[in-house]
DNA sequence: GCCGTTTTCGGCCCGACTGTTTTCAGTCG
């Protein structure tokens, strides 16, 4: 049982409370203990037998008793028993928009509705506009909810949410009377998946601001549209697929702008902190202005200021330490994008890409990257035309002559080679020596048990040739489930190794997850973030990565591919020549 | 259900918007 696991059911036992009219605090504290379990370093296991679990905080007495549960069994009665007295369909209908756990149990209690099918029917005979707390209009806005259903409320990743915020953006700040607009939310932490698209503006005069929002060519929807907020469904092309989202407005003046910005910045945690903090400095923060503060607030750092922090980068904003280390000063002087100098795992025409070395080379040169390390895929793996030991040394033989024609770039001998079922490698230890550095990566058997998976890759770690790890999970956000593995077992049989760990910054995968890179970090395990670019423009997707290396505190100096070309090489040769 | 320099009870972040009400509950972020 992961802590994933044990952070779902505690959600879903949440989740299914408020469904049964449960106390809205109590509620929350199984939603706000899923989050702390998800998010705790360490062990769960060691932490549940060395009792220490009650001195998290948030985790009382009743959540010890049921995480315990769930970690020494692997079960829960009580959750058990929750979901045998809600029926399942309740769960899909708090998907739709203006529906909550309240309407909800109305629905059920009232009408009997324990399904979207039933939910549908029932409003078309006009059973549900009758209900005491409903009417025409919810019952309209709940059919076409359901009509939604699968288009909007799915959260989509965070690249194609940037794609369209940034379209919504460029409108407003066009528009007269428009003094600043920022986009907020999890777009601006650059979470890996965003739900919707959040934008504060500053005017002297919101009205027509709203009203010309409403009516951008985008909208799909207008969910809401008041004097100083709107809410819209927004629709943009992207290539050949369409990205839908919703999409809140917000305009203040521009005095209250900064303090807007942070409020709709959140997190929600990090928002809750701060305004703990207001209150025992005399203040109160809410989403228009520091009250009691009688000073100008400018920017958002003034009004970290005012609450005795420095600023905290967007991407820290998760209630994960950020608000003590900022009281401290002690934040990390975060990685930034122009601090990569080359990039480790690729692939060519030799195996599944799309352009040629050459041309991968001279299009890493044109992003101003001094090397570019080649990982083509390894022999067993057929389907993606894995190397042959011969086409290999072919490789190696056009690498050294490019490397001659070639200025400016260096291309370096790398390979992305399968972990095998029983976790050695697929090529022989005398051909893997030849390699500059070797990417080791899961490419087949994913439904190995957890423990089975974990020993392979720990396996594969402690092999002298392997110099990192590759998308450590293999997940592909929104659509599947990486494999079961502890990586928490991973990352210390990394360090125990001297290994390093790859984020691979490929949109939909973004693999090492942003918190365990937090947990790398600490166990002084070097991050190297690749691109797995299949084509040329594949190889400036290195930037999303770096987005999730801010996320878990990364410095320059903990990011292996921060260094230039003579300096990898040296580092690559002296972990060669060591073993 | 959690928490405590008001510590075993009584709070828990807080405001906009909507729709259903006629003063407010529910939802959302």
């Amino acid at each position: 049982m992961t802590k994933d696991d044990v952070a779902a059911a505690l959600d879903e036992i949440g989740t299914l409370l408020a469904l049964k009219g449960e106390n809205d605090f109590k509620c929350r504290a199984y939603s706000s203990g899923a989050r702390t379990i998800s998010q705790i370093p360490g062990d769960l296991k060691q932490l549940v037998e060395s009792k220490k679990l009650k001195d998290v905080r948030g985790i009382g007495e009743a959540l010890v008793e049921k995480i315990t549960t769930l970690v020494t069994t692997g079960r829960l009665p009580y959750l058990d028993e929750l979901r045998a007295s809600v029926p399942p369909g309740l769960i899909e209908m708090l998907r739709l928009p203006g529906v909550g756990p309240k309407k909800v149990k109305a629905l059920h209690d009232a009408l009997a509705v324990d399904s979207i099918d039933k939910l549908k029917a029932a409003c078309e005979a006009g059973d549900v506009a009758k209900l005491k707390g409903f009417g025409e209009k919810t019952a309209q806005r709940i059919l076409e909810g359901i009509n939604f259903l699968g288009t909007v409320g799915n959260r989509v990743r965070l690249d194609k949410g940037i794609a369209l915020g940034e379209r919504l953006l460029e409108k407003l700040r066009a528009m007269p009377g428009v003094i600043r607009a920022e986009l907020c939310g999890s777009v601006r932490r650059r979470r890996e998946t965003v739900k919707d698209i959040d934008i504060v503006a500053s005017a002297a005069d919101a009205g027509p601001i709203m009203d010309a929002f409403v009516k951008l060519p985008e909208v799909l929807q207008v969910v809401g549209h008041g004097e100083t907020k709107s809410s819209i469904v927004a629709e943009m092309a992207l290539g050949r697929e369409k990205v839908v989202l919703n999409a809140d407005l917000r305009v203040v003046n521009d005095e209250q702008f900064p303090v807007t910005v942070l409020h709709f910045t959140g997190s929600k945690e990090h928002n809750i902190r701060l305004r703990q903090r207001a209150i025992e400095r005399g203040l109160s923060l809410n989403e228009y202005a520091l009250t009691g503060w009688t000073k100008k607030l400018p920017d958002e750092a003034a009004v970290y200021k005012a609450l005795d922090l420095v600023w905290v980068p967007p991407e820290l904003r998760e209630d994960t330490g950020e608000v003590d280390a900022a009281e401290k000063d002690a934040l990390p002087d975060l990685i930034q994008v122009k601090d990569i100098r080359g990039v480790f795992h690729n692939h060519t025409t030799a195996s599944d890409g799309t352009a040629t070395l050459e041309e991968m080379a001279l299009a890493t040169k044109a992003l101003g990257l001094e090397y570019f390390g080649v990982g083509d895929h390894s022999q067993s793996l057929t389907v993606a035309n894995g190397l042959s030991p011969a086409r290999i040394k072919k490789q190696w033989a056009e690498i050294d002559e490019l490397n001659k024609k070639l200025k400016g770039i260096t291309i370096l001998k790398g390979t992305e080679c399968d972990i095998l079922e029983d976790g050695s490698l697929d090529y022989s230890d005398e051909l893997l020596a030849g390699f500059d550095y070797v990417v080791a990566s899961v490419h087949t058997l994913f439904g190995l048990d957890e423990a089975k998976q974990t020993a392979r890759v720990c396996k594969a770690l402690s092999h002298p040739a392997v110099t990192m790890l590759g998308h450590a999970t293999g997940r592909l956000l929104l659509r599947r489930d990486g494999y079961k593995i502890d990586l928490d077992k991973v990352l210390e049989a990394a360090a125990a190794h001297g290994k390093m760990i790859e984020i691979n910054a490929q949109p939909d995968r973004l693999d090492l997850d942003w918190k365990y890179v937090k947990r790398a970090k600490e166990l002084g395990i070097p991050l190297v973030i690749n691109p797995d670019a299949h084509s040329t423009d594949d190889l400036a997707l290195y930037v999303w990565g770096v987005d999730v290396a801010r996320r878990g505190w990364l410095t320059k100096a903990d990011v292996f591919n921060t260094k230039g070309v003579d300096e990898v090489m040296k580092e690559l040769m002296r972990r060669k020549t060591a073993k």
